[in-house]
DNA sequence: TTGACTGCAAAGTGTTTGCACCTGT
DNA sequence: ACAGGTGCAAACACTTTGCAGTCAA
């Protein structure tokens, strides 16, 4: 196991939150997983593992996760949630084709927070930046049909 | 009826699709509301006026807009979808205490787009970007509790 | 030991769909 | 006339909740 999701486990026991090999199991999962699953996702992978868990298990634990600030809910227009571990400052980029996410770094646009808040008269805490259109793979499916 | 409005009903009229006082009712209320309300406001908010009209008829609707390309959809991590009728470019402000949305214009970040073309491979079509915080009423408020 | 956690099933939301009837063009 | 729209209810997908039994600390 990484030594991030050791330091995780160390930061959920420090909030009294007790561990269970399910609990364990589904943020190792999260953090180690590049995808950005669903909840669903999350179930079935975990499913040859624990056959007997339910998805109610799943959704309270990932609940507890963001609660704790380990985890970041993303909402997208289409069906589920996806979660993601990664709580540096990062951007996705999104296929409109196959779904895929990718992760994009970059250092946070505070600028334009400043400009919010002057226009507004927000406090602006932060912000979410999503991109969307086409991953390479799809272009190369898409152009190679003539 | 704003030229705006008028307007829409010319594009709609154009794509083949027909005009009935629901359909009209929607739009109009969409494009004159500032408030980015969700599908069950729409439904609400013309209940006096139409009694008899379902819901189903409401996302019907919200859906012929969507893809007729006069209303975007907006999704946060909270229940339902809002609607939004100004399609030019504009970023949104929303309060996490009272859930208030509001616009905030700014040139889109198309310089932005290209790194992320050239980080991912993607080709970007658009992004979107969301800004939370507190607004002014609801900072009033909290700061007035000694 | 005991409060927190799990699994299950049932309930809750928001949204979509199937179908008979109706209406705009 | 008739394709397309409406209203209704049932179906759906995702998520939450209630509860009895279980387990980590």
């Amino acid at each position: 196991m990484s030594s991030r999701v050791e330091h995780a486990l160390q930061k959920l026991k420090a909030t009294g939150i007790r561990m269970t090999p399910q609990r364990q199991a589904i943020l190792t999962f999260l953090m180690e997983s590049m995808t950005h699953p669903s909840a669903d996702e999350i179930y079935r992978s975990l499913e040859p593992k624990f056959p007997n868990m339910s998805v109610a298990t799943v959704y309270n634990n990932l609940k507890v996760f963001v609660e704790a600030g380990l985890v970041r809910e993303l909402t997208y227009g289409d069906g589920a949630s996806r979660f993601d571990a990664d709580m540096s400052d990062h951007y996705h980029v999104t296929c409109e084709q196959c779904g895929t996410i990718v992760d994009f770094e970059h250092s946070p646009l505070s600028d334009i927070e400043r400009e919010v808040e002057q226009h507004t008269g927000f406090v602006v805490k932060g912000h979410r930046m999503e991109f969307y259109g086409t991953c390479p793979d799809c272009m190369a499916k898409s152009s190679s049909v003539h």
